[in-house]
DNA sequence: TTAGCAAGTATACAAAAGGATAGTGTTGTT
DNA sequence: AACAACACTATCCTTTTGTATACTTGCTAA
């Protein structure tokens, strides 16, 4: 990406407004959130969960905030849930085509940032103020 | 990215502990941040702005997050300031070269969501519960 | 008919993030 | 002596986020 597009980006992105009239903010801002990344990688690991085990895997979830992620992400086409009216019912939940091109996107960036992730550790360390 | 390589780096990101333990997961939740993120935007856009200038462009950002997040983007290396001491002082911040990668990224990540932002907005309109 | 499971909901409360705004320190200008 | 400029700090208070945990629903098996 050279800087012309990059500022063309920039201007969709509309910088200078605040999220809530800016759309493409407001969705990115929605993925990126804490919870919502954890589980996306925990289904990019195990490919099918149920709800019992998302939330085993998320470490220290609650249930309400499971079930809200978990809606967020299907309501944003990211996560596709679906419901077997078996007794004890059995509720499945895997990445959608588009969930997945968004896990590679966040790997992407974590595998660029690893390298420097030491040096970050060492200078929090050595931060004053 | 094959699927090898993704299963080593979920390994890498240890998914299922939480990011107390997991550096890496923290350094990124630390940059996917919302201040911080517009922040990282609008030095895209303008290369080389002041405090109050960083204030300006951050619409309703309050001088404590400002702080706050120009402090962590400085500190994880995501940020240069630099301080002249003029009278009164000047203060001037712009992308280091890691902050500039980071920048394309995220405006990557930015660049694909774009054409799946109508649908996902009107999916969120029509979603019920 | 009582027990039990899965997948949530509901409620109460605690913690963290964030907004509004006044104050600080330094030095030149009036 | 008072004020202005800039880049923050500090304080108070509200909002949002999140935890803990009890409850619900629908059915089946003992």
């Amino acid at each position: 990406m050279n800087d012309k597009r990059m500022q063309e980006m920039l201007a969709n992105l509309d910088v200078e407004n605040p999220s809530e009239v800016c759309p493409i903010k407001d969705v990115l801002a929605t993925m990126l959130d804490k919870w919502t990344m954890m589980i996306v990688l925990v289904l990019g690991k195990h490919k099918v969960l149920r709800f019992a085990d998302v939330k085993r895997s998320v470490v220290g979830i609650s249930p309400k905030m499971l079930t809200k992620s978990l809606r967020t992400l299907e309501r944003d086409g990211h996560v596709k849930r679906t419901v077997y009216p078996e007794v004890p019912i059995r509720v499945e939940y895997n990445l959608t085509d588009q969930g997945s091109i968004f896990l590679k996107k966040l790997v992407d960036l974590a595998d660029w940032i690893v390298p420097h992730v030491p040096t970050i550790v060492k200078n929090r360390e050595e931060f004053i103020k």
